[in-house]
DNA sequence: AGGGTGACGGGCC
DNA sequence: GGGCCCGCCACCC
């Protein structure tokens, strides 16, 4: 198991479902913590998404980037290492932001939102 | 066994 | 718009 540190076997299994759901999340979206804890499952526990990203391996291909805050901001700490990074991924992807705010009316990830449910 | 700490968020004012 | 408060809960002293 990618079993980080010593946590439980829940909180492992909440994790790999929370990753999971964060890989769906397309290039060019951002999604916040609140709405991945929602879709993967967990339902208002945005924190949990939290300590599942802080914990992300680097060399594991999840987008961590695309997660945001309920705000439009990186909740990364402040600087080049930090929101710096964040920031200039999404900008490779096309997400625009106006110091340091994303518009998340226009960039927020709609999962299976953009299926036409014709009456 | 307690108390503190978060890559959070919603409700209020 | 901004700030405060409180709920949340896994983890770490």
């Amino acid at each position: 198991m990618s079993r980080l540190g010593r946590q439980s076997a829940d909180a492992a299994q909440a994790c790999e479902a929370i990753l999971a759901t964060i890989r769906r999340i397309p290039a060019g979206a951002v999604a916040t913590y609140g709405q991945v804890a929602l879709e993967a499952g967990f339902p208002g526990r945005a924190r949990l998404v939290a300590y599942a990203l802080r914990h992300v391996p680097e060399a594991q291909p999840v987008p961590w980037h695309r997660v945001i805050n309920a705000q439009g901001r990186s909740s990364l700490s402040p600087g080049a290492q930090g929101q710096g990074r964040q920031l200039g991924l999404l900008a490779e992807e096309g997400v625009e932001h106006r110091d340091g705010r994303i518009d998340l009316r226009r960039f927020r990830w709609q999962p299976r939102s953009d299926v036409p449910l014709l009456d």
